[in-house]
DNA sequence: TGTACATCAGTGAACGCGCGTTCACTGATGTAC
DNA sequence: TGTACATCAGTGAACGCGCGTTCACTGATGTAC
C-alpha cells in the first residue's frame, strides 16, 4: 500500500506522538513499548523510525506537547470565569483533584503523571519538564494576584509567587498519592482528593 | 565456597533489601535491575531466588521496609523535640524539604520515591504503600493536635487529619517536582523547596 | 567430641523473551518533462 | 494534461542485547549417630 500523502504522514505521526502521550502517562516510559505504541497508531512498528531518531526522541516531544496541552485546559478554565479569579481558581482546584482525573491519568497533567520519569530523566527531559512548570507557575500567580486585586488584598509579588508553587506542589502531591493507593483503599484515595481541596480553598 | 551459615544468609538477604531499596527509590523498579543489584548486594545474580520466589517479591518487602524506615526517621525527629511540637514539625519540613533530601532518593522518603511506581502497580504494591501513607497521616496528625493543645488552640480532630494529609501531600509533590527540575535548573528547584517551606511553616 | 553424610547458598552458564532498532522490499505519491 | 521515473512511508522479518529466571554444580554448613 505504501507510500502515503504529506499530509497522511503528518496526521500519523500526530496519532503517534498522541498515543504515546497516552501511553507514557498511563504506564510509564520504560513500560509502554515501540510496538504496542504503533499498534494504538494503527500502524505497524518498523515505521516509527520514519517520524523519530529513537524512542527518547519521542520522549521529549511528548513532554513538550503534553505541558502546553495541560496548560491550555487550565487556561481554558480561566477563561470560562472571566469575572472572578476565585471561582476560576476554585474550578481548577476541583478539576485538578477529581476523581475522574485521578482515574484517567493518560488524559491528565503531564506533571502529576510523568515527575518521577523526568526526575530520573537526562537533562533534556528536565529541559522539557522545566518550561512546563514555568507556565504553571506563571499562570496562577497571575491567578493569585488578580484574585487579590479582585477582593482588594495586598499581596506580595513574591508572596504570590511562593503561592503559586505551594499550591501547585500540593495539587501534583495529591494526585500522586491518591493514584497510589485507590486499588488497595479507594475511600482513603477519595479522602486524600477532597482533603487537599478544602484545605487549597480555605486560603 | 558456599554454602553459606545461616547468619551469613540472613545477613546476604538484608543486604540484598537494602541494595533493593537504594536502587528502586533512586532509578525506579524497572529501571534497576537483578544483575545489578546482586553485584551491590556483593554477590552473583544466580543466588537471588534463594532469597525471594521473584523480583515483584522483593518489591513488596522494599515497600514495606522503606515505609517503616522512613517513619522511623520522622519519630526519630519528633523525639528529639519533646516538648515542643511546632518545633518538630518544622523539623521535620526542613528536613523533608532539604536539598540533601532532594539529591539521594536513594536514602530518602518511599512516598515519594515510588508514588508513581505504585500508581502503576498492582494491589498488593499498593496495600504496602497503604500502610505507610497510614502511618505519615497518624503521625502527622499527632503532632497537629499536640501543636495545638500546646498553645492552647482548639482543632477539630477531622480538621487536623485534613491539614495532616494536605501538609504530607504537599511535601512529597514539593520533592517530585524539585527533583523533575534540578538538573535543568537548579535555581528553581531550590525555590520550589523553600517556597513550600514557607508556605507550610506559615500555618 | 568426632565422624559421615545430607543439605543448600552461592556460582556462572544458559534459557526464552521482549525490547529498541535496522533493513530489504513494496507500491502509491510526488516530480520532471 | 499525460507519461515516466524517482522518492520514500509503511510493512514485517531479522538483529543484538539485556532482562528475569532456571539449573547443574560446588563445597562449606548443619545434622545424625
Amino acid at each position: 500500500m505504501p507510500r502515503v500523502s504529506r499530509q497522511q504522514k503528518e496526521s500519523n505521526r500526530e496519532r503517534i506522538v498522541a498515543a504515546a502521550s497516552h501511553g507514557f502517562k498511563a504506564r510509564g516510559f520504560d513500560a509502554f513499548g515501540i510496538d504496542e505504541l504503533m499498534k494504538a497508531a494503527g500502524m505497524t512498528h518498523g515505521g516509527f523510525y520514519n517520524h523519530f531518531e529513537s524512542k527518547e526522541d519521542l520522549a521529549l516531544e511528548v513532554l513538550n506537547q503534553a505541558f502546553t496541552a495541560s496548560l491550555d485546559t487550565v487556561e481554558a478554565v480561566v477563561g470560562a470565569h472571566p469575572r472572578s479569579s476565585r471561582v476560576a481558581l476554585n474550578a481548577i482546584i476541583d478539576s485538578y483533584l477529581s476523581t475522574y482525573h485521578r482515574d484517567h491519568p493518560e488524559d491528565g497533567c503531564a506533571s502529576a503523571a510523568l515527575a518521577a520519569d523526568a526526575g530520573r530523566d537526562g537533562i533534556r527531559a528536565q529541559e522539557a519538564y522545566l518550561r512546563g512548570l514555568q507556565g504553571y507557575i506563571v499562570a496562577f500567580t497571575d491567578l493569585l494576584r488578580d484574585n487579590a486585586t479582585q477582593t482588594n488584598v495586598k499581596l506580595d509579588p513574591r508572596r504570590a509567587r511562593e503561592q503559586a508553587i505551594a499550591m501547585f506542589s500540593q495539587l501534583v502531591g495529591a494526585q500522586l498519592i491518591a493514584r497510589a493507593v485507590v486499588r488497595a483503599d479507594p475511600d482513603l484515595s477519595d479522602e486524600v482528593l477532597t482533603a487537599n481541596g478544602k484545605a487549597l480553598k480555605r486560603r
